[in-house]
DNA sequence: GCCATAAGTGGCAGAGACTGACAGAACGGG
DNA sequence: CCCGTTCTGTCAGTCTCTGCCACTTATGGC
């Protein structure tokens, strides 16, 4: 996950750590307080920076908990690509995902921590879809070029979306569950209630 | 246009006008100049009210333009529940949602312009996606009623979430459309695209 | 018709998120 | 070691949103 920005230097590192603290300590506080009730100054004295450095690292308060949308999206989008084209498309979707899920630097603890965090806060849950609204755009191409028929933009904006309405239930479960079921298990089960037609 | 607020019960139609005509001026605003750079002070300015006035009607500056949520998805789960119990779920939530676009109430034009604003400002875009939010828990327990099989929860959320997403893609389609297609038309082909497994 | 009550409104003060500008500190390359 | 780049903190400011209080006005009981 770490793509080490080739510029050798400090600084970069530097600034990836302290950008993966706040995050760490926001959620953290998050967790503790409550979404609304924590400031961004709290956040700034608990890690040792000025609000304005807060600010300049996430744009929105928001951002703390999502993270970055591009990379993960992007992703998801390579995994698409890479499943062969005679597979079906809900298989293939399903494919990516899981291949996300499974994806080096998903600490577990943390990112349950961090998704029942965002599934409290009513911004948060939106700022998220925001997230998912990218990704669409990211992906409704790939999967509009696999169809066929008439309508297939449209089509293929409703099946991707369905498909991003699956992973969200499925991560939101897995948050909210006492660990019975992984998160992959609730992710086939969330996309086995639901096929495309052809 | 202009009501005269003479006859008994003064205060609700004068309280519902003004409500109306706030909603109307910030939506024709945000047309013109961008839901950004209008402030609160330029609505009630150009309302002719005060901006804590339009606080106290509108609790978010996203919502003169979002609407009553609660309001129309009490609407969808009325009609969804009035549907016959054989229905195909997917048929039920399809003609729910047909029911809330032929409602009274629904300006075609207004309406219109009020959904190529909602597009343009991710602030928006987030707080239509709280509405939905809303609706899935209205209308999830009704879903799970009627399933039959293991995880009915799980599969009702599932299917919801997807219904509101046709729901959205075909209302965006048909803003952004030159009025090829009526709104029921997209939403039809929208539903189409997806089948809930039984 | 008169008056007490409740509802609605406006103005004020303040918290909090976010932004731009600028000066100083820390760091990396030469 | 010095200089330019990058990062940070401080300050000032805008805007959304929320209590609070005083004032006006419609409503209902008499």
């Amino acid at each position: 996950m770490n793509d080490v920005t080739r510029p050798s230097g400090t600084r970069a590192i530097a600034r990836d750590a302290v950008r993966a603290r706040i995050s760490e300590v926001a959620v953290e506080l998050f967790d503790e307080q409550g979404f609304d009730s924590v400031t961004i100054e709290q956040i700034a004295a608990a890690v040792g920076v000025s609000p304005r450095s807060v600010h300049r690292y996430f744009p929105a308060k928001e951002d703390t908990v999502i993270g970055d949308p591009a990379g993960w999206g992007e992703h998801v989008r390579d995994q698409l690509v890479a499943r062969p084209s005679e597979e079906p498309i809900w298989e293939a979707l399903l494919a990516s995902y899981e291949a996300l899920l499974a994806a080096p630097g998903r600490n577990q603890a943390q990112g349950k921590k961090a998704m029942r965090v965002l599934g409290s806060a009513p911004a948060l849950r939106a700022r998220n879809f925001e997230k998912h609204l990218l990704w669409a755009s990211m992906l409704t191409p790939v999967v509009a070029e696999r169809l066929e028929g008439d309508h297939r933009e449209l089509r293929a904006e409703t099946i991707v979306q369905a498909s991003l309405a699956c992973f969200d239930i499925a991560l939101t479960a897995w948050a909210e569950a006492d660990a019975a079921d992984s998160a992959v298990d609730l992710l086939r089960r969330s996309f086995g209630a639901l096929q495309p037609t052809t």
